[in-house]
DNA sequence: AGATCACATGCTTATATACTCATATAGTAA
DNA sequence: TTACTATATGAGTATATAAGCATGTGATCT
């Protein structure tokens, strides 16, 4: 059986994962690839209401996935690292074999 | 505004991240990574009940993040791509940094 | 055939999450 | 000061997810 230490640690990492685990801030993740944006134009290039996107925001910081910082009104959201960037190309991969295997699917008929 | 097509993407990808969102999940991740596991071990090894684990195993089998195959009455369950491995390693990377943070502000103290 | 084992799934309940609208906070500018 | 703007958050509702238990399915063995 798996110790307490791997238990806490598989937590966490969850967490994270989750942070990331929504369309809405699958698609936060990619506008900001090119660097920090506020709340108001991530809501509109989202599409999507800015107290949605606030709080959808604040998950991913608490999370670890995004920093951010006050400039006058605006708060400014970025991504802390690059890793998530890989880790989303890395699920792209995953969804391309899908789509290998469906088309060698599909040629057997 | 975002167009449809990739609203369509991160909808997908959303599914495959969500998809190994739980502890559990990635506690099944993991125990995998040295290859092929029947249900009953895989429930042995992280503690839970079968019921249980087959539904969190046939999640990941949608998403495309798992392959299986029967042997006899045991069914088989693998990573269907290393990617996952990686893609976890990197949310690893993530907490380690916070880890650094959270050091870095004790030291301020 | 019947008994047994491994797994999957239907049903129920508890909990978590997402979303909207209304309101609060805090910075800016007149 | 007041008015305005950007963001955050509380409350309520709708929906999704997880877990347990009971039952069903299908393979194996006697």
């Amino acid at each position: 059986m798996m110790d307490t230490k791997k238990q806490l640690l598989f937590d966490r990492q969850a967490e994270v994962v989750k942070a990331v685990g929504h369309p809405l801030r699958i698609a936060i993740v990619d506008f900001l690839k090119d660097g920090e944006q506020c709340v108001c134009d991530i809501a509109e290039h989202i599409g999507s209401e800015r107290s949605n996107v606030s709080r959808h925001l604040s998950v991913m910081v608490r999370a670890g996935v995004l920093t951010c910082r006050k400039e006058g009104l605006k708060v400014l959201y970025k991504l802390k690292t690059p890793c998530i960037l890989e880790f989303i190309s890395c699920i792209t991969g995953v969804l391309r074999q899908q789509a290998k295997e469906n088309e060698r699917l599909l040629n057997t008929l």
